[in-house]
DNA sequence: GCGCCTTATGGTATCGATACCACCACTTGC
DNA sequence: GCAAGTGGTGGTATCGATACCATAAGGCGC
């Protein structure tokens, strides 16, 4: 199964050049003459040789790699935050080394060390709630972290996200706008879910004097996903029969809690508000038509991987946070 | 921003022995005495040592990364696949290097020339359509190739997967077997799916007389969400109004299909049959209750970073075609 | 014609870990 | 008592690209 690696030694051979001056003509094409760089494409092709980046990382010091590690990937919640990150970093000449650390901050320090040990050039992290370890590895790495899909108050360096708490305001201002009176806070008990905790601060800040009610489901493995909307709502209207609306910490637990509503035969929005976070894709589809806030993802992906790109040029992003807000979408669910 | 890395030479000083004992103390412990080893451990700790991944691969010729690509990181297909491949490789101190090819031979030939530049120890592909420039630079590269979800007459290497064009035979069996005449099969018309072509040759097979209805949607952007479905099915019933079944492609296709249906007023599973492929976990929800195929993604990767492993401990696993079958899910949509 | 700058190129040391070989101290078997 | 084996350790060369410095050729102004 082995082979040799065609190397740049052997490129420069073919090409009848030194080869520092392959270096250059694969990585500063400008520093060569028109002639040796068709010289050294031409061996290049003919050799199919493929630049050894390891290589290139350790005499460098620059891997050229990102490392983004998500709270999940099971839920679609990141599939456009890393589309987007992707695309930029690739036009820039970055790759992506992508971990998920299922909303477990242990998980994240291990990933974390693992990570740099690939000596990345930045970091990119979707969450906020960071152990000590981690923190002094990241002090100790030395390398830009951005943080996603949140603002906290004091980044690590950088962020690009919302404001989680003034989106679950926002929710409970819409829904005791449009007349009700007991709305209900749903959403799945892990323990660093930050995202959530926000959304829940928010919830709290804006009742105007109505009763907090806020429920947690215990997660299981497949934390997340739909089956604890469904539950988690025949739960609520258990403990609280009087609910005339649902507030889902994610459109996952939404679509599931909408469902099970409409199992029951309760009138969705007429008895029941149902309403989620994230506009994932199937939260527009008719049968659904799910009211929720939409967050641009693949625009966070693409502003964090702006910000990389400035950070590698050696530009200083600490500070920077990067509100890039949310929308509140009005569908049929309430 | 800068910070000076502790290398392999501080941590043997600090120790007190020579550095390749702490390579051996960190790589092979049991190849180091207790004491040697606890010293080595100690000092790790106290510098806050992590080892410089791109160094070793240099000298080990071994990256302990595997390559993976996937047709899409958008629809959540692929989800538990890559949590599984993820997992299985991560037990065995291997690292994933991620990227997405978006159903493009042309992106997939140039991800993979990205990819061999970091030197992986195997390749993981989502594809069996493969451009020859991608052909010629797996060959070159001589290491193991693993392709999923499908299974090649002749795989490069390897393949875990199952067969789509049977479970597309299957599906057709089903509805005529349930009384439908005229079952439409619904895909988005890109290039180079072939899972989606197996699937449709499966339909084909199966039709026992009935007239091929095969309906394609042209794809944009953010190609195969749920709008599609909705758009793809209009058109079928503008084609054909006489049509009884809707044997989507993807559960993402079926969803649309079957909220567009609801939103016409056709009475589900009355009148119009809705399927799906790969019951993601919205399929089952109740609203939607899409009868659909399952195929168990995460044991696909769990399997696939098993083979990985066996690969990388220099087992030869050419021609291996590990089918893991599915499973048609009857729900209440057909 | 001379110095000086610019452009193009090459030589050599270097990045940090590991492979390979050598070595030592000690045990074991005869 | 000695050869052969074993477990633990270290020295040195090496992986393949790039940084840094040196050098050579050519252009330009005076």
């Amino acid at each position: 199964m082995d082979r040799k690696w065609v190397t740049m030694g052997d490129v420069a051979r073919a090409a009848g050049v030194g080869k520092i001056t392959v270096s250059r003509a694969l990585r500063t094409p400008s520093k060569v003459s028109a002639d040796t760089l068709e010289k050294v494409q031409k061996a290049v092709v003919a050799l199919g040789y493929v630049r050894d980046e390891t290589a290139g990382a350790l005499s460098s010091q620059r891997s050229r790699v990102v490392g983004a590690l998500v709270s999940t990937l099971e839920q679609p919640v990141f599939a456009s935050t890393i589309r987007g990150l992707e695309e930029g970093l690739s036009a820039g000449g970055l790759q992506l080394l992508l971990g998920s650390t299922r909303y477990q901050p242990e998980k994240e320090a291990l990933m974390v060390s693992t990570l740099l040990g690939r000596r990345p050039d930045a970091l990119v992290l979707t969450s906020s709630d960071h152990t000590e370890d981690t923190r002094r590895l990241i002090a100790g790495a030395g390398l830009p972290v951005i943080e996603l899909w949140e603002l906290p108050e004091k980044p690590i360096h950088a962020a690009v996200g919302f404001s989680n708490r003034q989106a679950g305001r926002d929710m409970v201002h819409h829904l005791i706008a449009s007349g009700r009176r007991a709305p209900v806070f749903l959403r799945t008990d892990r323990t660093s879910d930050t995202r959530a905790d926000m959304r829940e601060k928010g919830y709290l800040d804006a009742l105007e004097g109505h009763a907090p009610r806020i429920h947690s489901v215990p997660p299981r493995e497949d934390q997340g996903g739909p089956d604890y909307g469904a539950e988690g709502l025949a739960q609520v209207l258990q403990r609280w029969p009087d609910t005339d609306a649902v507030i889902c910490v994610s459109d996952a637990l939404a679509v599931g809690a909408l469902c099970e509503a409409r199992r029951r035969g309760i009138d969705v929005p007429g008895a029941l508000a149902v309403t989620g976070f994230g506009d994932i894709d199937v939260a527009g589809a008719a049968a659904l038509d799910l009211t929720t806030i939409r967050i641009d993802g693949a625009a966070i992906g693409r502003e964090a991987a702006r910000l990389t790109l400035a950070a590698c040029d050696g530009e200083d992003i600490r500070g920077r946070r990067i509100d890039l807000g949310y929308q509140l979408i009005r569908r049929a669910t309430g």
